[in-house]
DNA sequence: CCAAATTGCTTCATCCATGT
DNA sequence: ACATGGATGAAGCAATTTGG
């Protein structure tokens, strides 16, 4: 209605007609003395222009239909805007002549938003703006979902969101449930927890180790003493492992957003279990145990190495390769080679006392579960602190 | 115009740092 | 050890906007 407007008022041998919804404009005389006053007119034909091209792009941009589904591919910020506004948005930054192929963040960052704050039909003296979600693009939800996870301030994300950078609070928080309820699916499908960041065919690592949170306040009603469980992997340039990071989203109508799943039972619930009081008959090896002193040897060797390295350096300055620590001796002597950074990742905590034998040899079947989807061949190795230890030298 | 979606506001409960 | 107030989040409801 303003474009008719405009051009009608700029152009007054035009006459509007309604038709139904549509506006027809139509010259009332002849066509000569209106075209040659278009012409003329050549501040409004710049209108004219920006509202045409403001207008194909928003055809394009309107009939998007995307929708989040939990993760982000390589290609998704080019992906969610069609490429007649990421042209539109290159050619305003870089000028109209540059046809290059490699948009940069910044043409890719201003359509994401444009994308995300456009609206079909505004209404007259609307303030505030209401985002479709069908019209999300992978920037706002980022921005919002990464600023939530690094600092957890609401007015934060709410102020990003005012400027129409981010997605709302409240949307932060469907999408992170979406997530839970997603994983917690899987977990449920497999019927054991084992976090979708791990490689399959990558050698595995696992640690145990109390988690106590003692809050300093002397009003903190509950401190948490529970069990953290941590595994790793070890990716090197040979063997990365299979990246299977994405989780299959087929049945995404029946995910509810507004309630969280549980784990699994067979994760959760601790199994009670009593030590038999006698000493345990151990099974007899069906292989040599013969003593290899030869590393106790090379062990001892190591040790004097690093101590004639001490004493050959304590007297000089300290620089930032002396190594007189330990472990920066040992470490100076490995040979370097290329790795990759390791992969971790932590399972679910548990509200049990880690010391307890229940615990630990709970712990040791998870693990083993994990172990075996991922890595079958696998012995599982797991390490553990003192005080643990002891409590898992019962189990065994 | 109207139903559906989105957003804003309020209330209530909880947690926790801080001060006394 | 206790009170207090800020921060947070869930839930419900109302208001506003959107899109067919």
């Amino acid at each position: 209605t303003e474009l008719k407007n405009r051009i009608l008022a700029q152009i007054p041998e035009l006459k509007a007609y309604r038709e139904g919804r549509d506006v027809l404009l139509a010259f009332e005389n002849d066509m000569g003395p209106a075209l040659r006053k278009m012409c003329d007119d050549n501040y409004d034909s710049d209108a004219i222009c920006l509202a045409r091209a403001a207008s194909i792009v928003r055809k394009d941009m309107l009939d998007r239909n995307m929708k989040f589904i939990g993760s982000f591919d390589k290609d998704c910020q080019t992906n969610a805007v069609p490429q007649s506004l990421l042209a539109l948005v290159d050619m305003i930054l870089h000028g109209p002549n540059i046809n290059s192929k490699y948009k940069t963040q910044a043409t890719l960052s201003i359509a994401q938003l444009l994308q995300f704050n456009s609206s079909k039909r505004r209404r007259e003296g609307s303030t505030g703006i209401y985002h479709n979600k069908s019209r999300e693009t992978p920037l706002p939800i980022y921005l919002g979902v990464t600023v939530h996870a690094k600092t957890r301030k609401r007015d934060l994300i709410d102020s990003l969101f005012h400027l129409g950078l981010s997605i709302s609070y409240d949307r932060v928080m469907e999408i992170s449930t979406l997530m839970n309820n997603r994983i917690c699916q899987k977990y449920h499908a497999e019927q054991l927890v084992c976090p979708p960041n791990l490689r399959p065919g990558l050698f595995i690592t696992a640690a145990i180790d109390n988690i106590d949170h003692n809050p300093s306040s002397t009003t903190a009603a509950d401190s948490f003493h529970g069990t953290g469980i941590s595994l790793f992997q070890y990716p090197t340039p040979d063997n990365e492992g299979r990246c299977e990071s994405h989780i299959e989203t087929s049945d995404e109508e029946l995910l509810p957003c507004n309630t969280l799943f549980e784990l699994p039972d067979s994760y959760t619930n601790v199994q009670p279990l009593v030590l038999p009081k006698k000493d345990v008959k151990l099974p007899e090896a069906d292989f040599p145990l013969n003593n290899n002193f030869h590393i106790f040897d090379q062990a001892s060797q190591n040790e004097t190495e690093w101590l004639n390295n001490v004493e050959e350096k304590y007297m000089q300055d300290v620089t930032y390769d002396s190594n007189i620590s330990w472990a920066a001796y040992h470490a100076s002597q490995l040979e370097v080679h290329s790795c990759l950074p390791t992969i971790t990742a932590m399972l679910p905590l548990f509200q049990d006392d880690s010391k307890s034998v229940a615990m630990i040899r709970h712990s040791m079947d998870v693990i083993k579960q994990a172990v075996d989807k991922l890595h079958p061949s696998q012995v599982p190795v797991i390490t553990l602190d003192q005080p643990l230890y002891q409590g898992w030298g019962e189990v065994l």
